[in-house]
DNA sequence: TATGAATGAGATTTCATTCAT
DNA sequence: CATGAATGAAATCTCATTCAT
């Protein structure tokens, strides 16, 4: 006993494991213990239950992201407050960096949310994400309009579709290209495309 | 009662709504007969298992999705086979047409596979068609060009990325717009948006 | 398998002896069916949970003890709304034969319910009969005053005192003589002594 | 923090509550040790076990009380054994005062014993007490009639049954008056209504 | 004194599946 | 065709207790 410090750690990795090899639901705190070589007594001095163990992995993570898309979004109004009727807010490519690199320091929480978290209370957390981008989307639109006096018309369920598409290059790229740097190169693409998407279908 | 030889019917009515209640994961078989009024024998005299009753549900619109994207798909061989070299790929309206009709015609079939087959033979419907159709235009391009000669340079990824997005602008229609004529005109938006990004980030 | 008809029975005869050598809260479900030699799934088939395999048990008699105890007042009931203001009250044999024969034709269920439901829905037997007794009680003798013009004072905390240990005292008995002739033999003293404490102390 | 000498108390705060709570077998020793804010290996230096612990808060006042009851009886014996016949056996009117007295001292104590002991080693204490009166009743009856030549016939059955309605009277009245002086004028009642039934029952 | 960690056995419940009738 | 019964394995979680430090 008394292994150095290391049995929360063990059951994290081995839950991780677990997890992304059978999913949240059919994930088993049986298998994961033994495989830890721990009691299942054990994890329940560490962990309050099945929910609070996956949180304990990707908890922390999810948190982060959500704190660094509200920063961004504030930096936005800011730009929007301010005197500058040009501002740029094409650029994507800071935000997009950020973002990246957030994810893929954290790249095995990020699998797991986005491939593995069905029954979990983090199932929805794509949805949360379109959610959150759209409602900030359509606030600087409109404090924007109310600034310019210019009024463009949206499409609202293209500007659904679109931020849902956006979301989900990111999520298929993350998925899909385990390396940072390609990854970066390759959602600079996807952030232009969607520019292009935006201007054409979003505005009528 | 007058049950003439509807068991099997009422047994998928019930599996329908349990699986839609709560995934396939978590559909409870025993739920499913006492719903259907009858007991688990019934259900394993016309299903063989669990994975057999859902296929029941879904198994033939599925079948016949792939059937129609392979005709789709087989024309457009033809058309390449064919001596006009101006021929129109562009115009996908008739395709989406068939396969909206398609999906709405089972459209229980349809949310059940979308949103609730984790677990089932079918979790992966999504990337299986991303797949047919990744494959069949490259195939397709492939052609073209040994028939050309003109040899456009293909980026593979955003190529795989934009299939990947067109199909989820469909699930994405299909699982937020219950009525076919709305989803259908907002399709074609999408198919227009698609093929812009074709040109601009498929072929460099 | 299929033993003539009775792995039910087994499992309540085997309920009941848990039940009774370990109260409610510490039998064990695993030693209910490993003692009736089946596996715990069967239990599941023919009862919901530990509380309705208790129930199963004890309802019956329960249910049945409540409606001789209502009917019993409803007689009443009908003396006082009847011509004769002196019908007797006193005497109180019919109804303590038919409630000691009723409890003793379910020995098992009573001695179940008084020593050892603690944890049950059924933990406050003792208390509702002694609510019953007593509202039903007070309602009859506002009757009677209401009737008869005179009103006797009652000491409410006496009232409840004495039917509560009226209770007490065919608890008591119950749980003490396993012998219904002789326990009938005492009630009677039992009410006897209950009619002189009611007279004195109840009514000032 | 100032704990000085405390825990030990911060422990039996705590456990009282719990046990108030829970009643004895679903106390979970856990939750005490939390709610005390304290781990459980602390526990474990103060108390040997669950049943230690329990003992720890009901203990000194129960045997205090069989102290009471026994000197009470001894007295009685003196009486008995010395010259006046006509002794007042039927003012219990002292010991009745004590016994609330100490009861109610130890509030907290009694309402745990009586009514959260199940499943604990005082799950018996009132038959214990039940038992005691009744043995030092007979031991008493016995004397007085070898002294004094007669003997009355005593019906052993209903004097079990009186001592006990007479304690269910106290732990009646203990439950359910919180004010120690409302008790003892009730308790009084109880006494006069005891000696008649033992006139009338006991002695045939 | 007290902590933090861990045990190991136990609890109730649910499930897909089987099979004799 | 269908029933009713039963299996057996697995699930999550809780508990009193122990012990090295």
């Amino acid at each position: 006993m008394t292994q150095d410090k290391e049995t929360r750690e063990l059951l994290l990795e081995s839950a991780k494991a677990e997890f992304m090899e059978k999913g949240y639901n059919k994930a088993s705190l049986r298998s994961i213990c033994s495989n830890a070589g721990v009691t299942t007594g054990a994890l329940y001095f560490f962990f309050k239950d099945k929910a609070d163990l996956y949180r304990a992995i990707v908890g922390k993570p999810v948190d982060e992201l959500f704190e660094i898309m509200q920063a961004h979004f504030d930096e936005d109004d800011e730009i929007i407050a301010s005197a500058d009727p040009d501002a740029d807010f094409d650029d994507h490519s800071e935000i997009a960096q950020v973002l990246i690199h957030h994810i893929y320091s954290n790249y095995d929480a990020a699998i797991l949310l986005l491939t593995k978290s069905q029954g979990s209370e983090y199932e929805d957390i794509v949805d949360r994400i379109v959610d959150m981008t759209e409602s900030k989307s359509v606030e600087a639109m409109e404090k924007l309009a109310a600034r310019n006096g210019k009024k463009k018309k949206v499409n609202r369920y293209m500007l659904h579709l679109v931020i849902h598409l956006v979301v989900d290059s990111f999520v298929h790229l993350i998925t899909h290209e385990p390396d940072e740097k390609k990854a970066l190169a390759n959602i600079k693409k996807v952030f232009k495309m969607t520019m292009r998407n935006w201007k054409d279908t979003v505005l009528d």
